[in-house]
Parts: structure tokens; C-alpha cells; sequence
DNA sequence: CCAGCATCATTCAGAGTGTGAATCATTCAT
DNA sequence: ATGAATGATTCACACTCTGAATGATGCTGG
């Protein structure tokens, strides 16, 4: 009777349940890594710097898809908990060159084991081929849209 | 050398994954239906009431998982759009019940649409198989989350 | 019956997060 | 050298959401 195809309502779309589930992964990743002060933009700034290095603040907002000014304040923070270094770039001083220090390196491990712990949570109720195929599609889907 | 098993760092895991792709994906969607006036929890409010009737806008609330007093404010504009009405219970004339109207579900079904037209656009590098299981996983979390 | 308490919707002030414009320093091109 | 471009930073503001009053209604024990 129905459409086979493409008639689903609202939440039988990928996009609909990406947004419900991402918000919730978000919220009980944000609570985790809040024993460690971070919020979680303060783990994703982390993440692009430990991918590669950034030549300035300006393309870390952009690979971040935030306002640069936000790049600022989140790396106060950061500098203030010892886990990011600023140095000005000697060839252009208007640059702040921002990098992980061993601090750092270690929270965004620490971040990396919740997430990690978080995730047995979430795949419990799938099978493990499932869980494997969900990973394999995320990986597509970030891949595809320039994420980290 | 390293583990096998759980090493990766925190851009591999499902719920890092789940989180960024879901900003962009809600991003996205809020884009969408911005024509028809609408806010992703407009949307979301919309849905909920499709799926079932709501006893109370706190029964509304608990459902979303947001605070009653956002209710308000969200039937407030969606009455204003004409896409839900506001019935004093009989029975209880403390509760506001919420019911969608025809054009509500018009507009849910626009936004359905939308929906739709962003998962093709976000499974096209995916393979039909992997299209299929990523949906099939994220029908299981959804619904492990108590989410619509 | 009614006095007190619980529950509902609503309003309101405020916290949190993020943006865009203005400012200042530095660099680059003419 | 001077003016335009680019970088970081600050600041005022918008937006969203929450939690604490407030007022209306319902419920219960005496």
C-alpha cells in the first residue's frame, strides 16, 4: 500500500536521526570530559590541531567552521589549562601559531578513552557487524563532508 | 604495536562521529525549513504530536527532554502558523492539549520532504548496502534511546 | 465544605554560546 | 612610504534554553 521508497515520515530519515542522536552523543560526551574543564569545541579544536599543524587561528576557525573570534577565547582556555601553546610566527607576527603540548596530548586522550567507553554504550544494542557497518558509514559520511 | 582494539583516537569513534555529523546535519535541516518559518524543534515538537497524542505541554516536554517553558514558546509561534491548536482538557483544565491541524501536518510533511531530499545528498557516497545498514543502525540506537 | 498542597501553563530574568563589527598590529604592494 | 589587506583580539549583541516565580485549577484529609 504504502510507498516502498522515500515515503517515510520525519524520523525515519538519516538526517532526522543523525541530528536526535548527535545532540545526545554530544550532551553525554559534554558531560564526560566536563571533569577535565572542556567543553566540547575545546576537544574538537584540540582534535584539528593534533591532525595537523595550523598555520593561524584564522585556519583553525575555518577547518572548525566557527567565527574566529570564538577560536580565541576557546584558546584562552586551553592555554590556560597548559594544553596549547601560542607562539607568534616569526615569518608573519601577526600570526598566533597554536600547538598541542604534552598536556594536551594527554586530555585529548583522556577524551578520546570516554568517547570510546561511550561508544560500547551506545553499540550495545547492535550486533557487532552492525556496529562495524555503522563505523564504516560514519567514516564515509565525515570523509565526504571535510570533517576531522 | 599498538592495540588492535580500542586505540583509536577520538575523531574514530561513533560518538564523535555521530556528534559532528549530526551539528551538520541539523545545520542542514535548519537551513530547510527556515522557508517555512520553522526551527529544528518546531519540527521535532510537530513530529512527536504525529507519532501520538500528548496528555500536557509537560508531557510534550518530557518527550523532547527540554523544559516546559520552552513549550510554551514553541507552541506559541507554531499556533501562530496555524499548525497546531490548543484545546483546554475538559477533564483537566489546568492541561493545554496540543493537537497538529491539517496545515501541521502539511508543513510536517514539507519538512519530511526536506528530509529526504538531504539524505540523498548524504548517502551518495555511501553504497546501497551501506545506505541501508547505516539507516538500520541508527533505527536501533534511536529506539535504544527512547527517541522518536 | 474547605484549607492546604500538588500540578499545570505561563512569564520573566538570566546563564551560556556563538557571531559580526570595530580596533589595533603587522605585512604586502605599489 | 603610504595605503590596502590580513591577522588577533575585544566587545556588544542575538539567540536559545533553563529555572524560579506566579496564577489558575484540581485533589485530598479532616
Amino acid at each position: 500500500m504504502d510507498d516502498v521508497k522515500g515515503a517515510a515520515g520525519l524520523p525515519a530519515t538519516v538526517v532526522f536521526r543523525l541530528g536526535t542522536l548527535g545532540t545526545l552523543a554530544g550532551d553525554r560526551f559534554a558531560e564526560k570530559i566536563e571533569a577535565y574543564d572542556l567543553k566540547v569545541k575545546h576537544a574538537g579544536l584540540m582534535t584539528v590541531l593534533s591532525l595537523g599543524p595550523a598555520v593561524s587561528q584564522q585556519d583553525l576557525a575555518a577547518k572548525m567552521g566557527v567565527a574566529p573570534s570564538l577560536v580565541v577565547s576557546l584558546a584562552d582556555h586551553l592555554e590556560t589549562l597548559g594544553a596549547v601553546q601560542r607562539v607568534r610566527d616569526p615569518q608573519d607576527r601577526r600570526r598566533q601559531v597554536l600547538t598541542l603540548t604534552a598536556h594536551g596530548r594527554e586530555l585529548l586522550e583522556k577524551c578520546a578513552a570516554e568517547a570510546r567507553a561511550l561508544d560500547e554504550e551506545f553499540t550495545a544494542a547492535l550486533t557487532p557487524d552492525q556496529a562495524a557497518a555503522l563505523g564504516q558509514a560514519l567514516a564515509v559520511l565525515t570523509a565526504q563532508a571535510g570533517l576531522p
